[in-house]
DNA sequence: TACTTTCGTGTAATCGATTACATAAAACTT
DNA sequence: AAGTTTTATGTAATCGATTACACGAAAGTA
C-alpha cells in the first residue's frame, strides 16, 4: 500500500514502456489521445505521485529557492519571508529558511549548503560586511545561482537588491522631529559598515544641516537592536552638558528602551522628549504611547524580491541584469513625537 | 569556471573510476590512504561540491523537512520555526517553509507538494479541522512521511504531537482572575473544533466551578484573533444585563483590542476591569499598561517537535511510536490584572 | 503499386551519486 | 613455491524521471 509508484510501475501494467508513460503525463503531443487518456487514468488509479527529486535532477532545477536572514522571529523578517512565500508559491517554487544568528561563519556555511543542495536561487538579508565569506559568496556567483539581497545588502557586481530608500526614512524622520520643534536631536545607529545604517546616519545628518541644526558627534550612539541597549544609551545621552530632547533611533525596540528609561526618569514624553524608531514594529502601533516608526513595507520587499527573482532565473542564457529596486519608506506618526499642544 | 564538478571530472583526472572518487570521499575503509588523500585533495582543488540532489535521489532522503503553518508572520509561528531550525540545524536538515493562510484547500496541497518534494518529515500546525482534506493526511501516512503536530493538532492514529496543556493554561489564567477578585468572568474563544481553544475555554469553565462561580454561557464569544474582534466583543459583553468585571482572551490581540475599547469607554484597568491573554505576544510585554498572558514556549515547542521528528526518522523499520508531548503553559501575570491596591 | 511522410512507441543514454559483486594484485600461509 | 586470504579498485546496476534517436506501421502521394 506505502509502496512509492513510479512511471515504470504503471508502464508495466499498462505493457507499454516508461518513456511513452513520461510523454503521456506531460501532454507530449506525439502521444496517442486514447493512450494518453488511459495512462492519466491509470496512474490517478495506481496513486502514482511524480518524484520531484528525480525530475529535479534530471532537469538541474529543484525548484527550491533559499531565504537566509539573521533571525526569523522577528517580525520584520518574518514578514518579508511571507512576501517571498506568497509571491513564489504560484510558480511552484519551495522556500527553504535559514538563520544565520548573526554569525558571518553560520551565514558562510547557509551559503554553501544552499548551493550544494541545488537551489535555484538565494534571497538574503547579509548579516555583516566582512571579506572573511567572501569565497562563499564567490562560490554562488560562480555556481550561476541567482543572488538577490534585500534589506541589508552588499555591493557585489551582478548582483540584485531589493531595498528601501534608508537615507530618505532617516531625513523623514528627522524631519519630523525638527518640525515638532526639537532641536537637539540624538540618534541610535548601528553597525555602519551596513549600509542601511549608513544611510539612516546620513539622512539624519542631512536633515538637520538642511534645517540650520549643528550635527553634534556626541549625539550619535551606536546600539544593539535590543530593549535594554535602547535604556543604556538614553542613559549615556542624559549625561551630556547638553543632553537631546529627542532621539531618531534605527532600531524600534532601543526606541521602546529609550522611552522606558525616559519614563522612569520622569521625563514626559512627547512633551518634553520626543522619540521616533524605525521598521514599523507591531508593538510601535499597540503601545498606548504609540511610537513614531519608519515603515520599510517588508511584505512588499518580500514580493519584489521574488519577483526580480522570477525575471533573472527566465533570463539564465542572457547577459545579466543588475536590478536595484528602491521602495520608499514610509512614516508613521504617532503619538511618541506628537505634540498635539504645540 | 562555473561548470560544475562531479565525482566523474575527479576520477577521469586522476584515471580511476568514479566508484573510487566516491568511496575515498565517503572515507570507506577499503581504500587506500594514499588514493584518499589524492581524491580529496583533487576534489578540493577542482572545486568539487557533492550534489545532494543526486544523494538524495539515490538514497530516498532529501534531508528537507517541511512545516505548515497558518503564516510565519506570526510571533508564536516563527517562534517555533526558529526551534525547529535550530534543532535541525546541526543535524543537516532544511527546513522548508509553507503558509496556509488560514485555508483548507492550501493545506491540502502543501501537503501533497512536501510529499511530491520528498520531504523526510513534516510538521504542522493544523488549520481547521475539517475532512475535506482527510485523503492528503492519508497520503502523507502511506507514503510513510513522519507527521508530527504542533500546537493545533488533529486526532489520527500514529501521529505524534507536541503541544501544550491548554487546559491548565484556562484554568491558571481564570483562576488567577479569580484570586483577583473578579467575580463575572467572560471568555474569548476560538474555532472550539480546534483542540486549543476547547480545552482552553473548559479549564476557563472548570476554574470558575471550583471556585464557586456560575457559569455562564452569555460571557463565552467566539471571536477572531484580532484588535477588531476584541472591540467588537468587549461592545457585545458590556451590553450584557450583568457585565462582566473581568476576560480571559484566548487569544492576545482580541485582549489587546478589549483593552483599547475599554479604554475608550473610561472603564479603569485593572481597578474596575482585568484582562488576561493567551501566547505571550511580545507587544504584550511592552505596553506600559503590560497585558497578563499565557506562555506557549514557542521556541521550547519547535525545539521539542524537532526532537519526536528526530527519534522516529531513526527508528524507521520498528514498530510505529506515537509520542504526545505536553509542555506546561506558563503564566505571566502583568499589569493587565494586577490590582496591587487591593 | 511503390515511395514518401507522418505518427506513435520503443531503445537507450543521461542527470550524479552509491554500492553489491567481480577481480587483479599483494600479502600471508605452510 | 603453491595455495589462501586480504586489499584496493573496477564494472555495472540503481534511484525515477526525461528525451534524442531509431523504427515499424499507417497514411498520403503519384
Amino acid at each position: 500500500m506505502s509502496e512509492k509508484v513510479t512511471i515504470y510501475d504503471i508502464a508495466e501494467k499498462l505493457n507499454i514502456t516508461a518513456a511513452t508513460v513520461s510523454r503521456a503525463l506531460n501532454n507530449n503531443p506525439k502521444i496517442k489521445e486514447a493512450t494518453r487518456e488511459l495512462v492519466i487514468k491509470t496512474a490517478a488509479a495506481m496513486n502514482y505521485k511524480q518524484n520531484k527529486l528525480a525530475l529535479a535532477l534530471k532537469s538541474g532545477r529543484s525548484n527550491n529557492i533559499g531565504v537566509i536572514v539573521p533571525r526569523i522571529d522577528s517580525n520584520f523578517f518574518a514578514s518579508v519571508i511571507r512576501g517571498i512565500e506568497e509571491e513564489l508559491y504560484p510558480h511552484g517554487y519551495q522556500v527553504i529558511i535559514c538563520q544565520t544568528h548573526e554569525s558571518i561563519k553560520r551565514e558562510n556555511e547557509n551559503l554553501h549548503t544552499l548551493v550544494d543542495a541545488q537551489v535555484d536561487g538565494i534571497m538574503m538579508s547579509v548579516t555583516g560586511i566582512s571579506d572573511e565569506n567572501d569565497s562563499a559568496f564567490r562560490n554562488v556567483l560562480e555556481k550561476n545561482v541567482p543572488l538577490i539581497f534585500f534589506d541589508r545588502s552588499k555591493h557585489i557586481d551582478g548582483v540584485s537588491s531589493v531595498t528601501i530608500n534608508d537615507f530618505k526614512g532617516g531625513y523623514l524622520a528627522t524631519k519630523h522631529l525638527i518640525d515638532e520643534g526639537c532641536r537637539n536631536i540624538a540618534h541610535f545607529s548601528g553597525d555602519q559598515s551596513l549600509d542601511i545604517f549608513k544611510n539612516r546616519f546620513l539622512g539624519y545628518k542631512q536633515a538637520l544641516l538642511d534645517n540650520g541644526l549643528p550635527f553634534n558627534e556626541e549625539y550619535v550612539i551606536f546600539t544593539k537592536s535590543s530593549v535594554d541597549a535602547g535604556k543604556d544609551a538614553v542613559d549615556k545621552l542624559l549625561q551630556l552638558q547638553t543632553p537631546p530632547d529627542a532621539i531618531f533611533s534605527s532600531s524600534d525596540f532601543a526606541a521602546l528602551g529609550a522611552i522606558q528609561e525616559l519614563k522612569e526618569r520622569n521625563i514626559s514624553i512627547p512633551s518634553e522628549f520626543c522619540v521616533a524608531g524605525f521598521s514599523n514594529e507591531p508593538f510601535t502601533k499597540f503601545m498606548e504611547l504609540s511610537i513614531t516608526s519608519v515603515d520599510q513595507s517588508p511584505l512588499e520587499m518580500g514580493r519584489m524580491s521574488a519577483r526580480v527573482f522570477l525575471e533573472q532565473v527566465d533570463k539564465t542564457d542572457t547577459i545579466k541584469i543588475e536590478k536595484k529596486v528602491v521602495l520608499a519608506p514610509e512614516l508613521h506618526i504617532r503619538k511618541s513625537s506628537t505634540r498635539t499642544n504645540f
